[in-house]
DNA sequence: ACTCATAAAGTGAATAGATCACTTGATCTC
DNA sequence: GAGATCAAGTGATCTATTCACTTTATGAGT
């Protein structure tokens, strides 16, 4: 009846995710060729490009030149962070951070009424490991929050702070360099640990409003590149290999979202 | 200079993207046609339609057949849904209300704290217009509870939950059709309402905790189809209209009329 | 046997040039 | 003036190739 409304590349990218799942594919396996494909939906290779770009976007297939197309991270992801976003400024971040400042001591209680074992342990990895070398310690936080949110036993709670955290990665890693005071994080990352391992809702929650209050007067006090000279700053500082090879099982590579690049920043925002 | 290492058509959406913010174009502003793209980058028109479909995932562009390439809704937009979801069980949902019933309360305070007089007048906008026909009453709540995170005045809190909103749409629509008491539903945004009005945070994050944990009951008491029947049995029980399809175009305004005849629709005029 | 270079096959990346379908607006009736 | 018609522009898709990269199996050379 209503079937195809849709273009024949949508039809086909949904087709593609169906077989993700009906055939069992989990982030890493691979995918038939694109060629195979198109024999397969009697359609041409551009087409199947087409859907496969599309399904690109949100991080569900991944493509390695020359080796073949594989199911990405996105498959089973609900939320995620746009890939394509324009400018930053301070302004951006302290929005980030603010709105951090609002969700995530909720998400802390939550964490220490449910204190999912597994997560909890990997919380404990994640503030007891310390004072690594620079690039690291902004990671290590990543992963101590979304190791956080994962404590609450719910997987959208989850997904919901690694996409904000996602969001703008590039300049707050930019400012946690500059300015933020390592050593303080980690204090305070090892009391909202203890807050969730004991249970204690209410000290968790207070505790994590706490730690990214100070996180927001960093915000504060750093004196942001303004839009326009932006590029240069970030391009040297922050080695595109911020990947995510490395450890195990829930990295999902934060920072790697897509060194632009690309030149010739003229306008100025608004 | 720029380690190219992306892919042409990465870098070319890249450099769309940077032709939307440069030349300040906003939702609905029509692009270049493939073909001008094609030729102003030097590619061929099946690169240049890879680039879009992987814009067009994320909403920053829309195509319309026979007429041209448009701005979409997400190129202001920092999260997003996934839009190629598998499966949909009970489970899921659940989840979903649950991260809603951590997340919206402290949402609901802050919006209490700030009330930006605009989304304060769109909150009430959407609790007073009372019941009206099946499909509506859905959006009006999501109306609802995405204004009241706008007046927060942290837009990307308002896209947090516009994305939570977003996730699982068919279903939430399918057990709200089923399930919820429309009536007592309007009441306690009625009430949330009055306490984001007198400024009362405490007031209006307890009302939203126990707002969603009557959404809540309702899910647990619906008997959701169970995964593995759900491949006909979603395609035929849930046809295809106000779900995720056309969720997005609710906050660009211009084409929310079109849906229904229904009118009434607070005007979003430009 | 073992190591290492190398060739072959498979795959993604991109090109080139067309054809068809749809929308839109201007022209042409009536 | 209202409506039908037509032509230009644009997206959607196809067919046919070529180039670049990865992987693997082959086959020296040691």
């Amino acid at each position: 009846m209503s079937r195809s409304e849709l273009s024949l590349s949508e039809h086909l990218a949904d087709s593609i995710v169906e077989i993700i799942r009906t055939e069992r594919l989990v982030p890493g396996d691979a995918l038939a060729s694109s060629r195979d494909l198109a024999r397969r939906f009697d359609v041409t290779t551009p087409t199947v490009r087409e859907a496969l770009r599309r399904l690109e976007a949100t991080g569900v297939v991944e493509f390695r030149h020359g080796s073949g197309t594989y199911v990405g991270p996105g498959s089973e992801r609900r939320l995620l962070a746009n890939p394509h976003l324009p400018r930053g400024s301070r302004e951006s971040v302290l929005e980030l951070v603010e709105a951090r400042l609002v969700l995530e001591p909720a998400v802390a209680a939550a964490a220490a009424r449910t204190r999912v074992p597994e997560a909890v342990a990997r919380l404990e990895a994640a503030s007891t490991n310390a004072l690594h070398p620079p690039q690291e310690s902004l990671r290590q936080s990543v992963h101590f929050h979304v190791a956080l949110a994962a404590a609450s036993g719910n997987a959208l709670l989850r997904e919901a702070v690694e996409a904000l955290l996602q969001v703008r990665a590039r300049e707050q890693v930019e400012i946690r360099h500059r300015y933020n005071d390592r050593a303080r994080d980690h204090a305070e990352h090892v009391e909202i640990f203890a807050a969730v391992r004991d249970g204690d809702a209410e000290a968790a929650e207070r505790l994590t409003r706490e730690h990214l209050g100070s996180i927001r007067e960093a915000v504060l006090a750093a004196d942001f590149p303004e839009v326009g000279a932006e590029d240069e700053g970030r391009a040297d500082s922050a080695p595109e290999e911020a990947g995510a090879r490395d450890a195990g099982p829930m990295d999902t590579g934060a920072a790697d979202a897509g060194a632009t690049g690309a030149g010739a920043e003229t306008g100025v925002a608004r």
